[in-house]
DNA sequence: CGCGGTGTTGAGACCTGTCAAGACGTGTGG
DNA sequence: CCACACGTCTTGACAGGTCTCAACACCGCG
């Protein structure tokens, strides 16, 4: 996977003109490779660059003193994982691989650049860190009033979309590589629990889990379960 | 309040130039007036301005099609509510008034000009919606991973220092106008629960909640109970 | 061959939810 | 001024979902 795979994602929702892809293009520095379970980015730290993930999946991590973890958002390729660092300059959580990972480098300076040159470009990217606001929204609402199941069933419905995006869901078929302990960390629950409601939603024959992927066996079911509603990642293209 | 109140915020976090706050202040159209309990803006509709809170408590909430609801995050005097509808165009909540509200509005139109013109002030409002993500990321948490009692004593010690910033606080004591069963939908909890969470608070002897406002007895104890660190509210300068 | 990480299972405890009833305060209308 | 309705807060008994702790199976890997 490339920086196209990202380009494939912003054309999802805006008409891009040549020049500001070519600025995307050209924001890009360096990629790198890194392996799995490392720490990124450290809450805190001062950052100088953010990153586009190409290939892998990474996740927003926090911390609590007592040592528990609460993922706060899974990323897949094309993600931008940290753009909101551009404005922030440091972030409140971790960002962690969860996999080997291609990740592309861009300086601040940078997006910086372009926030003074292409203000409609600026907007699309701002648009960006709304909607993943808006996906940590769905989860807190998630935590807050789904059950495990449902919770559990919504997940797989949202990474069924947002991988569907960039082409990698496969007849319902897509690649998770989650051990249950960190999906664990995504739903609020213990190890135990996910196990016990993974093969709760088997029984029902919606979803097989297992392998470092996932089959959708009925999709419809799926959504009913989850009460799933697209809406809010925002699949339309929008004048901005 | 006036808009003076969302510039004390914002010169919070950031040093203004003249002609920003100018800008600032010349964004402002209309100050509308609206009653309690009024669904302000619905998910989903086209919107064409954004609105700063001037005087009373807003919040973001989101709806289950099976009538549940959860609140996502509040809002005080200064806070911009929903400036992500600038970039999102409709949004995948509702925003609500808990009490009587005064908000100015603001046209697109010209949050638009201000991302023509002014790329610093752009990247300041741009900061001000990560800043709430990460405010629904620490909910997030919360309701993940902490107990009831430690997510209620959470938010108290959130809203003292958002309160605090704007002047609302008066020696541990500030407003607070939500009814138990509005806190219920905060925290994810029933309001028989939340009850019963707000004895245990009181028995501790750390905070009384009450007769619409709150008096922190005990901050120290009140801040170690919910393991409050307030990194994630950005309270500092930087250049952006 | 043994080890660590991962997944699975069982029994019991605990936190939070459910349901129901009553107390209290406030505003309204007669 | 009283009667009443309504929203809010409070309490009790019980149910149920999720957690805790512990043990074991499985597997890839050194």
């Amino acid at each position: 996977m490339t920086i196209e795979t990202h380009l494939k994602k912003m054309r999802w929702r805006d008409r891009l003109s040549a020049e500001e892809e070519q600025a995307i293009r050209w924001s890009v520095g360096e990629v790198v490779t890194e392996p799995t379970d490392k720490v990124v980015v450290r809450a805190g730290e001062e950052l100088k660059q953010s990153m586009i993930l190409l290939d892998g999946w990474m996740a927003r991590v926090k911390d609590l003193p007592n040592g528990q973890r609460q993922i706060t958002e899974l990323h897949v390729s094309g993600d931008y994982t940290d753009l909101h660092a551009f404005a922030l300059k440091r972030l409140d959580h971790d960002v962690v691989t969860l996999t080997r990972c291609r990740i592309a480098l861009v300086p601040h300076e940078r997006l910086r650049e372009i926030t003074e040159r292409l203000p409609h470009l600026t907007r699309v990217y701002w648009a960006a860190t709304n909607i993943d606001a808006s996906i940590q929204r769905e989860w807190t609402m998630s935590l807050g009033r789904r059950s495990a199941t449902e919770r559990m069933a919504h997940l797989f419905c949202e990474l069924d979309v947002r991988l569907g995006i960039v082409g990698l869901v496969d007849n319902g078929r897509y690649d998770f590589p989650l051990t249950q302990a960190e999906l664990s960390e995504c739903l609020g629950l213990t190890p135990v629990h996910v196990n016990r409601t993974l093969q709760d939603l088997r029984s029902k024959k919606v979803i097989e889990v297992g392998d470092r992927q996932v089959r959708i066996l009925d999709l419809k079911a799926l959504r009913s379960i989850a009460q799933f509603d697209d809406d809010y990642l925002y699949l339309e293209k929008r004048d901005r």
